[in-house]
DNA sequence: CTAGGTGCAAATAATTTGCAGAGGC
DNA sequence: GCCTCTGCAAATTATTTGCACCTAG
């Protein structure tokens, strides 16, 4: 942890300042894991140093906040909270009006969104709060909290490899079905090496969720941190469908390229959002395992057209691209 | 505008108290477009009562917010402004750092992103603030403003039409394509009453969209105020791209009851979120349309089922909507 | 008559600022 | 030595409260 800080700097010598106190506060505030108010801080930085004073704090809360290192947010009391933005580009709150907590997620989906809006208005967005407020499970039926949220690096990383599992899963099933309803040997081939690979990969993702759990058992059972609708089913699923019902071996191919293609671009885009953490390493992990897949199947598509006829075009794919937009 | 409060106070007796001073205050705030802060309400307050103290526009305000006439929110200035939630059921900002405006903007899209994130969540939500922080077109570039935002009322008409506009055009290119390629009399005969159909509503809906335009010269040129992406390229776009492929009646028939159960869907969940205005109205009238439609192709999609063979499935209809999910 | 609304002024609470001194480069 | 940071205390700002008074039902 200690070490973000000289990442830290060189990140961000943005006001190009620098002192013992505001590195001393600074430390203390990435140390912490929820939303500190300014007061928090204060306390928890004279913990460890005495001679302290409230304005400093302030001050070093409003550098950073600038510098992009913490984020300010209101949760409906009197005062703001913080939060890093270091590891964590932007966060969503849910906020219970009856028990004040809040709980945080993640959504690809609306982060996708707000992209678009911004570039529609030509903006250049840098920050965005979402905040829903309303009432929580546990304030609405009495029943005691059954677990709470925990660590957002852990859920991060869950569900990271649970939405690469799925994708993984899916993309098993799309090529063993494509594989055994291959009627040219070579289309089969692919499919069945893709296939293989898959299972490889799925069986190492696995044996990671399963290491992963073990360092907080209740792990599982805890709430979805990030929301990613892509993946719902696998990303695979659609095309695993049309297979089944019955496709030829390169429309099968167009539709893996496309599913490759999708999962891959998610995967990078996400991964790279992310400072360092486990999550970010298995979306880019992920990423490139999908874009490998991708080229292969680029190659072979290129191979087949050529043999099948003189007809030079490589339009289907375009076509299937823009009807899926 | 006046005979709003009488709806209110029906509408909202939460908390039962009403005074002159109470009514005065909430009269002045319903008539401001923008965001206030709470300093403004006193002076735009204290201008038609002198007498009106600060105190009880504070207490107002609160009780407002509690009532859920008026929403909190926070820009990042040391103090909180606040906004109309009556017609406005939640509003997305972006706030500009450098010049400090903002800008509303709804999105349908990222409305029907949180209520699902809060329903896996089981967190019953009633407000949702989303601010987008950044730097707007003007403080980058250094030109001035070319046109401002205008009034949301006229903007969400001028967008609901343009959604309407959108979804009717593709609708009838659509039908008119279906009706062309059709190859049994009866389907054409539908296809071409459906398409007649589109075409009369969207030249009302054209000719409503001229006299909008009327009211505010500038408003075309004004930024997009809701969003929506479903209907970026209409609805029925994906639709008429398999007819010019080339599809059987039947199967022309199942996408174009996915259309307009799409679009019904959108347009009635949408229209009913909204109070009074213009807006709401246009929704609920193209809800109307896609719902008559949708049943006429429903009626013929059962005889032409009958017709064609004994076996009484209905599965098609349902793989489908399956596969788009 | 009585609960709640209202004005005034004082209180609170969070955050900022002025200023003199301290510390790094 | 210069520039910025820092502590302290005072100042500022937004918002809330105590209390006596008033007003509608």
């Amino acid at each position: 942890m200690v070490d973000l800080l000289t990442d830290l700097d060189d990140l961000r010598p943005a006001g190009g300042k620098r002192s013992g106190k505001r590195e001393l506060i600074l430390e203390v505030f990435l140390r912490q894991e929820g939303h500190l108010s300014a007061e928090d801080l204060v306390d928890l930085s004279r913990r460890e140093d005495q001679r302290i004073s409230r304005a400093t704090v302030y001050r070093t809360l409003q550098w950073m906040v600038e510098a992009g290192i913490a984020r300010k947010v209101d949760f409906g009391e009197g005062r703001f909270r913080f939060e890093h933005s270091y590891r964590h580009p932007r966060h969503f709150h849910l906020i219970c009006k009856v028990c004040n907590r809040s709980s945080e997620f993640l959504s690809s989906d609306i982060e996708v969104l707000i992209e678009e809006i911004a570039a529609a208005r030509s903006f250049s967005a840098n920050q965005s709060v979402l905040q829903i407020y309303g009432t929580c499970e546990q304030c609405r039926t009495g029943r005691p909290p059954t677990v709470d949220g925990g660590t957002t690096e852990l859920l991060f990383a869950r569900d990271a490899l649970r939405i690469a599992i799925a994708t993984e899963r899916s993309g098993l099933e799309f090529y063993s079905r494509a594989s055994k309803s291959a009627r040219d040997t070579r289309a089969c081939a692919v499919f069945e090496r893709l296939a293989n690979e898959e299972r490889d990969h799925l069986a190492k993702l696995e044996s990671r969720y399963e290491k992963l759990l073990a360092k907080d058992p209740q792990l599982e059972a805890r709430p979805t941190f990030l929301f990613f609708k892509g993946a719902a089913n696998g990303l695979f699923a659609a095309g695993a469908e049309q297979v089944a019902r019955g496709i030829t071996d390169s429309q099968a191919l167009v539709v893996a390229m496309k599913c490759e293609r999708t999962s891959y671009r998610f995967f990078k885009r996400y991964g790279e959002k992310f400072e360092d953490s486990e999550g970010k390493q298995i979306f880019l992990e992920v990423a490139d395992e999908e874009r490998s897949h991708l080229d292969l199947l680029i190659r072979e598509a290129r191979v087949t057209s050529r043999r099948r006829n003189a007809r030079p075009r490589r339009q289907p794919a375009g076509r299937v691209r823009r009807a899926q937009a």
